[in-house]
RNA sequence: AGCGGCAUCGUCUAGGGGUUAGGAUCACAGAUUCUCAUUCUGUUGACACGGGUUCGAAUCCCGUUGCCGCCGCCA
């Protein structure tokens, strides 16, 4: 077997979602695992649905997950051009090459016709398949209808059999392709559809695997039927089971998040979503589910990914995405953070103190984008204080404990974090009649306005004496 | 309606004629503790149903059911 090439091939109709996402993912690791190819083309032939902006989008969001392509639009390769909008002429050539050797024929039906045609079928509760009433047009027909201004479609001859296919993923199937009617490989407007267009360009490019979701199962016997009027070589398919909503519906924006631009967005790291969405439907063989991309590669195969659907659950992102977190290193992790902390003059930090802030949050945090309420009471001279937290401060023995802390504060040395720690401990037990956990409680409500939260030593060094101070008082 | 696919804890899944049916996540409980959390330990929880083949079926076969998909001049 020669260079396995394997491609991605996404319709700019939307921003890239989660199922072409994990498509993606699936043919490059098979590329990279095989020392193959991986492909972008961009599938644009229906005009009005596309746009620059998808096109963006979907570039952007790949590369952001680390699935870079050999070959594609924007860093060319030998079989350029990537984009279908810029070939519609080669389709043009092919179609004429089928029907010259009549494997193809005009159809001059209108809207209006297939649809009564098909209503008929329905009433007669019969499968709705063309009729092929186009298949013997004479050419006096033919003039007839261009006469009327008709523009035809052009129809493949699909041949009636039994097709079998060997797919990797789901075993062999079988088709009565009599069920499938002649189907439209040129529209009138003289843009192919997609059935069409997926074969010549798969073809041209050589494509060895097509790895895809298996709603395009059902496509198969068509495309195979194609490729062996054209006497091309079948490729191998791969048919990835659906990912579903947590309603074992189609994922929809109403359920939230569909681009990974938007996981993104909200804060997941590209590398926590590419892991988890690799474990829908792939098992890493040591059972290590938490595995970077290049050694997902080395444990990879086709063979193994799971022919069933799978259901989106956010529980295990989450998880996963936290692990992530806590595992970057501060100075990476505060970087990404910036964003969530705009709202806030993070000027009046240090790069060294910005990271302490985001090190000492960063514990109980799952996405980036709680950061922004996590590190709230770092910024400004005052604090909000939320219900809890007030509850605490009204306590009969507040005002003790918060009388104390100021001469608690003054002994502080603030450059020497351990023995700030173990002044802090020694203060918490000093006590009679209050628990250490309520002194502690006490303290972090008048310093922070909440009752959870970083170390409250994170908070004495971080905020600094005088902040300190001031908002000790203000709370007495 | 027809055609195709799929079916193991709630979810992601391992296993694939004889297993205490394994792991992860979630939930719950305990331990740890500078609050919450993290971490650690433990617990609950599954082979859709009915036939058949077999000494033996969750595993193979058939049927049923359920879910998903396809039946477009969308991709």
């Amino acid at each position: 077997m020669g260079e396995v090439r394997v491609r991605i091939a996404p319709s700019p109709s939307g921003n890239l979602h989660v199922g072409t996402a994990r498509t993606a993912l699936f043919n490059y690791l098979f590329a990279k695992k095989t020392g193959g190819k991986f492909i972008l083309r961009v599938e644009d032939t229906d005009k009005e649905r596309s746009s620059e902006a998808y096109i963006k989008n979907i570039f952007d969001s790949l590369k952001a997950m680390g699935l870079n392509w050999d070959e594609g639009p924007d860093v060319g390769g030998p079989y350029a051009p990537y984009t279908q909008s810029e070939k519609f002429d080669v389709y043009q050539k092919y179609a004429k090459e089928l029907m010259d050797k009549g494997f193809a024929y005009e159809c001059y039906c209108t809207q209006d016709e297939l649809e009564e045609e098909k209503q008929t079928c329905i009433n007669e509760k019969r499968p709705h398949i063309y009729s092929g009433r186009c298949r013997d047009l004479s050419e006096e027909d033919k003039a007839k209808f261009k006469r009327e201004g008709r523009k035809p479609a052009i129809r493949f001859k699909m041949p009636s059999k039994i097709m079998k296919f060997h797919d990797v993923i789901k075993g062999d199937l079988e088709f009565d392709t009599s069920l499938m009617g002649d189907f439209v490989i040129m529209k009138s407007n003289g843009t192919p559809t997609y059935n069409f267009a997926v074969v010549i360009d798969d073809m041209q490019m050589a494509m060895t695997h097509i790895i895809r979701g298996e709603d395009h199962i059902s496509n198969t016997p068509k495309q195979i039927a194609i490729y062996e009027a054209l006497g091309a070589k079948v490729p191998e398919f791969a048919h990835v089971g659906m990912i579903l909503a947590p309603d074992r519906t189609k994922l929809s924006k109403r359920h939230g998040a569909t681009a990974v631009s938007d996981f993104i967005e909200q804060g997941y790291l590209p590398e926590a979503f590419v892991n988890f969405v690799a474990l829908l439907g792939w098992t890493p063989s040591d059972s290590v589910e938490i595995k970077k991309l290049e050694n997902i590669i080395s444990d990879f195969s086709l063979e193994s990914i799971s022919p069933s659907n799978s259901v989106f659950e956010f529980d295990k992102l989450n998880w996963m995405n936290g692990q992530y977190i806590r595992s970057m290193d501060n100075s990476e992790l505060t970087r990404r953070a910036m964003k969530y902390m705009e709202k806030y003059d993070t000027s009046e930090y240090s790069q060294e103190k910005l990271e302490e802030i985001v090190a000492s949050v960063k514990e109980p945090i799952t996405v980036l984008s709680e950061i922004t309420d996590a590190v709230e009471y770092y910024f400004g001279e005052d604090v909000t204080y939320n219900v809890e937290a007030q509850d605490i401060l009204n306590l009969p023995e507040a005002k003790e404990v918060l009388t104390k802390s100021i001469d608690l504060v003054n002994s502080f040395d603030f450059s020497d974090h351990d023995g700030l720690v173990e002044k802090l401990m020694a203060f918490r037990k000093s006590f009679e009649n209050v628990k250490p956990k309520t002194v502690m409680w006490i303290i972090r409500a008048a310093l922070t306005g909440r009752l959870r939260g970083s170390e409250l030593s994170a908070v004495f060094t971080i905020l600094g004496k005088d902040r300190v101070l001031h908002r000790i008082n203000k709370a007495l």
